[in-house]
DNA sequence: TCTCCGCTCTGACGCAGGGTCAGAGTCAAG
DNA sequence: CTTGACTCTGACCCTGCGTCAGAGCGGAGA
């Protein structure tokens, strides 16, 4: 049987030497035996020991549940831990994507309000992070329509989110600066295509979704503290409404 | 002002008064004021801050990086770390992504199969975990195919994920069980119908998800290591292919 | 005033999973 | 024999607190 001192050995698993010294340590890791002088000798079994150690690891268990494990060569209650910690990482996920989700609308929040103030800041992430964030929206949307924005949720990369939100920026900045203008006008209309355009990266251009839409703005003072922040001002919205309806596009919320 | 001294402030914010001392130790929350005593008095103000804190580190950031960014003010900074905060916790979900997808297929190929080994347990998950999970069968798929498929992938809960694994591994079984039978009999019907139900499951009655599994599971041999365990064997798809065919169904992958 | 309970302080150790020295010994090639 | 690449052990460091331990305060009841 042939035998690796540690370096070498270490390079074969991709782990560190201090990791081995670490796992002989705890014992989880022993190796096979000692040279004369100390070195440590591992084999081709203490190899297949330690990919079992860093597969279970990477699926999170700790060193000591895989200690455990192996030393009972738990083959048979495998399943369950893997039920397990299929479980403890779906709720990991969970909060990982509300997270996301609440930074994504905090920098579509932050690329429209010049200098942001932390107040708004910490209400909107505290509010998303911590609770359900989709479903007081759902009160808005038909079941249906809700199924096919779950559906379209791949599609929205953080790039592409922080893409549209900076547009959408862009746009609402552009409207307030055409408030005095005629509605119905040549300007109006191009700021109604713009927006026209914007609602359909959301919608995908499905009706229900947009009704939804239009039932969620139309009930924009009631939205939850958190989602103050995104509520277009009133005059905003009048004025995209009237030169939506000028430009003949069905109003989208916005 | 009024002033709070440890635990009041701690309950109001939602912390340990040993997380206050923390802070302050570190620097990042000094109390307003001290007693004669030598009491932490904290004020509202203090509690602003620490709201502030407690976003930036629900949202991922380390308590040094929050002092230095609470230090500047940093306001106009704060568009920057939110980005790539955005970014670092992508990765994260990638990787939680990778894995969970992992252990749902080690469940099932470990229900399957009475004894896990060890070998194909390690070589699957690392395949999977490690590497692009679902770049080697999109070469089977068309890409509106492919695309429906990830839109349907939310749908794909850890719980129902392992239902289905479960029935597949039972069907498998009973295939196996029933090879010497006639696949034009009563049986091998029932055993069609239970089939075409599964991969209906996975399909959602797309033909074009269902044409690219039948491309993919006619290539199995080909498959990389790590999905071998997912190749059923030749026997049991000959068999179901002419039970699909003399029940009339058209036939699906596996 | 004494006592008692509940609060507060500081200091110190522990946790997971190693990283990163320091100081000393070993191995093999030139 | 020297030199450079390894190896050993022991020890401290990192994060973000939890968890004592020992000692001091503050206010209410007896």
């Amino acid at each position: 049987m042939k035998h690796y001192r540690a370096l070498e050995f270490a390079r074969r698993a991709g782990v560190t030497v201090r990791t081995l010294h670490h796992y002989d340590r705890v014992g989880l890791l022993r190796p096979a035996g000692r040279s004369g002088t100390g070195y440590r000798l591992y084999t081709d079994r203490d190899l297949l020991r330690l990919e079992q150690i860093l597969v279970l690891k990477l699926i999170g268990l700790g060193l000591k549940d895989i200690r455990a494990l192996l030393e009972r060569d738990g083959r048979t209650e495998l399943p369950d831990v893997l039920a397990r910690q299929q479980r403890v990482l779906a709720i990991k996920r969970e909060h990982l994507d509300r997270t996301l989700r609440a930074i994504g609308m905090a920098r579509s929040a932050l690329s429209g309000a010049g200098q942001p103030d932390w107040e708004s800041f910490t209400t909107l992430i505290k509010e998303i992070a911590m609770q359900n964030t989709t479903s007081w929206q759902e009160q808005y949307f038909s079941e249906e329509a809700q199924a096919r924005i779950d559906s379209r949720a791949h599609l929205w990369s953080p790039e592409l989110q922080q893409r549209v939100g900076a547009e959408w920026s862009a746009l609402y900045r552009d409207v307030e600066a055409a408030l005095s203008e005629d509605p119905a006008g040549e300007k109006a209309r191009a700021l109604a295509v713009r927006w026209n355009a914007l609602v359909s990266e959301f919608t995908g251009g499905d009706p229900g979704i947009q009704e939804g839409l239009n039932r969620m703005y139309a009930d924009a003072p009631n939205w939850p503290a958190g989602r103050q922040a995104w509520a277009p001002r009133p005059e905003v919205q009048d004025f995209i409404r009237k030169a939506l309806a000028a430009a003949a596009i069905r109003p989208g919320g916005g």
